[in-house]
DNA sequence: TGTACATCAGTGAACGCGCGTTCACTGATGTAC
DNA sequence: TGTACATCAGTGAACGCGCGTTCACTGATGTAC
């Protein structure tokens, strides 16, 4: 304020180079797909020189990690307000959507937070889309002493919706999103054939 | 015969190097990982000087397009032989068993696969596993004038025993698979959790 | 309040690497006469 | 059957590239006195 702040290029230190180089690497995954990920070129979106990001992250790994872990979060608050937009057994239906949604909309983001996943050993902890699933299976009326049932019912639940997730965007799904009246009803009529509830009547 | 053929080193032509370097290209793959897999390296495995297989193949592009459809060939095979092996609806989980242990066998190879039907754009034709799956749908007695019905449900499947072919190995799922003794009936469980099936009765 | 100085967060040049691809070449093969 | 020659399938050196990471450095910041 006391100084005419030049509006020009940025000033020498960052203020939160963290932040930016997360989300220019975001806006080069979108843009460029995951294979364009370098840290060489995060650090160019970020308009900063390749040695910078090495002041915030131990190596490349700890900077995916990071990206991964934002996405994380970001599904979780878009699953979470699908919830809650919804009651009963239709929020089952609304997760998946959220979920299948947000990776149509983030695809290469969903890739890097996929496979982080894959590296790690224990469960999803709390919080966790997959936790949101089971527990909004027994708010409907899963058994919670049904353990094992019920993690049967979310591991099923979660590779069905990984696997439509990963194919939202494959064009050979046209023509049935044109017939269905958009993506939407495709991504419902896909996971409703999946089954994604615990079935209640399985003895009918 | 005529002369000592020295056994030692591969004879300047190579007989059949196309074959030789989609074979070194799948070892690489299962030893390596997907992100091995340069053309440099393969012809390293495969023997041969790195400009060798530009004979054979256009660019990069297309031995990962050889190498793809092997891939389908071998699973196709595959599930045809896990489909004749049962009868009646079991056939279904067969098909998707045989699927899945695929993926977990050939985990980068099934990578690849993937990534190379990620850029087609006509749905998958005659001969195809998804072909197949929807033909033993009709053969057990899925009604073949509703085609709507039918493609949701293979395209339901397809995307189910993908999100698991990929998740297969994830050591997230490790106490279940010992729970339910083994890594067959985890599939087979998750498998039938999804509604693999074309509902019947669905009025009931 | 003003100055000395430690610390922090950048720079930019350099390292060694493996990549896809091209090039002029050469050794092996097979066909015509 | 033997030889000339076109063709095929290799070689190996070289190209330019972008990568992850390290290094000695320097500019900016904030704290102690």
């Amino acid at each position: 304020m006391s100084e005419a702040k030049s509006v020009g290029p940025r000033p020498y230190h960052h203020g939160d180079l963290t932040r930016a180089l997360v989300d220019a690497a975001r806006r080069l995954l979108e843009s460029e797909g995951p294979s364009a990920l370098s840290l060489r070129a995060v650090a160019r979106e970020a308009g900063v020189s390749p040695a910078a990001p090495y002041h915030h992250f131990k190596d490349k790994a700890e900077l995916l990690d990071a990206i991964a872990n934002e996405g994380w979060d970001i599904l979780g608050t878009q699953m979470a307000a699908a919830k809650a937009a919804t009651t009963g057994m239709q929020q089952l239906t609304a997760l998946g959507i959220a979920y299948v949604c947000f990776a149509r909309d983030n695809p290469a983001l969903y890739r890097v937070m996929y496979d982080a996943a894959r590296d790690k050993d224990e469960m999803p902890e709390e919080d966790s889309a997959y936790c949101m699933v089971r527990d909004t299976m027994i708010e409907n009326g899963a058994d919670p002493e049904q353990d094992r049932h019920l993690e049967l019912a979310g591991v099923a639940a979660w590779c069905g919706a990984h696997g439509l997730a990963e194919m939202a965007s494959f064009k050979q799904f046209d023509h049935l999103k044109a017939e269905l009246g958009g993506e939407r009803p495709f991504f419902e009529a896909v996971l409703n054939h999946m089954g994604l509830f615990p079935k209640p009547h399985q003895d009918c």
